[in-house]
DNA sequence: AAATGATACGTTATAATATAACATTAATAA
DNA sequence: TTATTAATGTTATATTATAACGTATCATTT
């Protein structure tokens, strides 16, 4: 009923994370007949380097450096693009910030847990909450289609070390 | 349990709206000993004109019009700024757009239900869900400090009149 | 293999949203 | 009044995202 939220905010073999994300991106495209190519592949393993959220640009920086070559924003928000539309990242509207998604095909709750301090996020599968928010929908006679769910805060790493520095990621 | 919603997304005397939102804004600014200038009111009657979230540049537009004089992008931000502070008005991330907040000071959930179609939001306040949401924080030891919940679908109009046009606000 | 069509990427320019920095004016307090 | 604070004006610029068009690459058919 609460999937996935513990393991992103504490330490673990974060090779895993990637190497079953890139599996799983790699089968999501020979299914549905798309190219994973150099660059989209790039961007979803750096996205999935952290559980932090990282912005276009922050994107595009990195994947010069990682292609040794530059690279201009209308290809990096391609990538982003192709792999929003595979449901293999999504974006975090507040933070203008994309992350990978651990679960893609699955049922989601678009839920995400942003520690406002080190700036990881967890994405959340929550049964309960879908059925709610479409009851509180069917109530309201509104024909809900799609949903965006943010709550800040502080992860379990910054709940109990409240005074490290702003950038000091534990991933 | 569920507030707001069906009021806003039908036909419905809006001036009320208006003007209790300025009287609740005035109340709020003495006595929080803010001050509600020209500015500051102008733009909050703008985001009650209807409730359609409006953009930054959307409002600054409609600012200048309405001062008939230029008003600089600034400007228009100092006064969201202020607004927000106080609780009068919301920021939905994923539209970049602002829009009145029907209860200020209450309890919030910070739930939108937005129209796909029209345009059109409502705030909602559910405890139900603030109460879900705080458990599954919980759950995750994650420290729940604040969260923005935005539902995208048919507004009750439009999921009768689906075939209206993009920009037909029945507002 | 060559021709074709579709897909992806390169490149340049620009749109849309938001903020920094500093000068000026207006309101409040002393 | 003068000093102090708060609000706005003004200019410039940062950040995020897209439009438009050309070129290269891949896949399919001939
Ligand atoms: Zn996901
Ligand atoms: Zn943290
Ligand atoms: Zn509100
Ligand atoms: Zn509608």
């Amino acid at each position: 009923m609460l999937t996935n939220s513990r393991l992103v905010h504490q330490p673990h073999d974060h090779g895993r994370c990637i190497s079953a994300a890139l599996t799983r991106a790699n089968d999501l495209c020979t299914e549905k007949k798309a190219r994973m190519t150099i660059t989209r592949e790039s961007v979803l393993r750096l996205l999935w380097q952290s559980h932090q959220p990282l912005g276009a640009y922050q994107l595009q920086d990195q994947l010069s450096k990682l292609l040794e070559k530059p690279i201009a924003p209308p290809t990096v928000y391609r990538a982003i693009e192709f792999l929003l539309q595979l449901g293999l990242i999504h974006r975090i509207p507040s933070l203008n910030a994309y992350i990978g998604c651990p679960f893609p095909n699955s049922e989601h709750s678009n839920l995400f847990m942003i520690c406002s301090q080190c700036g990881s996020a967890a994405e959340v599968a929550h049964n309960t909450i879908n059925g709610l928010l479409q009851s509180a929908s069917d109530k309201a006679n509104f024909t809900l289609q799609s949903q965006t769910l943010e709550l800040f805060g502080l992860c379990p790493q910054c709940s109990s070390n409240p005074d490290d520095s702003e950038g000091s990621s534990h991933d």
